[in-house]
DNA sequence: CAAAAATAATAAACAGTGTTTATTTTACTA
DNA sequence: TAGTAAAATAAACACTGTTTATTATTTTTG
């Protein structure tokens, strides 16, 4: 009497099969640029499939920015090795750039987009993202420990080196580095969070 | 004999009325939240006619672009009242925030959308945002002049403060602060603001 | 095993998008 | 006034996300 749970089976593998193809297609040429009928013709099957698996475009749009902070927290938080907190920052900081230029699609849908975030505090995806911030802001915190910061209120820093790198990354992935010439604009990125780690140690 | 000439005065001010429709739309709306026909039907006209006016949806998009940006450099650069320069640079940033928050859609065309930037170097809009931003690193230069920032390459400390009032604004804007409850926020923009001013000071 | 019920997949349609083309209306000139 | 040039438009094209009514398949039941 298994045909219930095959068919859950059935469901769960028709829905990976279809994020998948969407993932393919949405890491080439982005989210808004990729149609329910692209991923349909992808697998095969009619557009309307799509939605017995799909409530809508969003529903896929939320899966694929869960999977996305999944890779990006694998990314950013195995370096358990460094012991210094600070080098570990430091570190980290490298990775959350190398992720950007590696995965741009996927720190667009994770932190440019404009999405439909009526996601509520419950949502998987959600608590992914709150533990990668719960992870900075801990980090930020053991960085006091061993003499760095001081005085400063870890949450509000945090949050300031997030802005930090999230505004160097985004205004390169958004093109609005133009203003320098092609050769000098990751030569400008890569000086100016070398500048930024400075700072951090001087603070 | 002037035909001629009334007849190109016709065309620029139905390319106003357009672009004033197409504005407050936008204003309130988004820009991908408006379509040609909205605004064709804004101003009572067939959405063909629009296209005898501008060449495409994106040329509209540049038109706003550009008058988002010249309401910004007003917006930032009328505080020659301000004779200490770091004080006027700490008061930019101010500018910046304000700017931000009371013209968000605009905000958005500047610095976060994704639009097809082949706008090339000699255009009008992009002269726009080059002297707002050669602005940024002259008034960055004249700090050094008072003692500030001394030893750090001002391009560079220019597109970093650039990159960190941008990183808080856009994930303010694009709602990425649900990290944070909702009374949280502005607060917490408004802290991490003053700890960036307090580390310009110190550097 | 055959009929009935439930499930899965789809074709077709709806309302919207940016854009183009062929046609009609309006304005100007000879 | 007739003929021409310019401006405006209706209609179409190829898309989009999504829904509905229909068909095909699978499972359950008599």
């Amino acid at each position: 009497m298994g045909v219930k749970e095959r068919k859950e089976r059935d469901r769960q593998e028709m829905r990976d099969t279809i994020l998948q193809s969407a993932h393919q297609l949405f890491v080439d040429k982005g989210f808004d640029d990729v149609s329910i009928r692209n991923i349909a013709e992808a697998i095969e099957y009619s557009p309307a499939t799509i939605y017995l698996y799909f409530k809508d475009k969003n529903e896929i749009f939320y899966a694929l920015h869960m999977e996305a902070f999944k890779i990006f927290n694998e990314y950013m938080f195995t370096l358990a090795e460094i012991q210094d907190p600070f080098m570990r920052l430091m570190k980290m900081g490298e990775r959350y750039m190398e992720f950007t230029f590696k995965f741009p699609k996927y720190y667009d849908i994770m932190f440019i987009m404009q999405a439909p975030m009526n996601c509520d505090i419950n949502s998987e995806e959600w608590k992914m993202g709150e533990a990668a911030h719960c992870q900075l802001e801990n980090l930020v915190k053991e960085c006091q420990d061993t003499g760095h910061f001081t005085g400063k209120d870890y949450k509000t820093l945090s949050f300031l080196i997030w802005s930090t790198m999230h505004g160097m990354c985004s205004l390169a992935l958004r093109d609005r580095m133009k203003i320098y010439v092609e050769e000098e604009r990751s030569k400008m990125l890569e000086k100016s969070f070398t500048m930024f780690k400075q700072i951090l140690e001087t603070i």
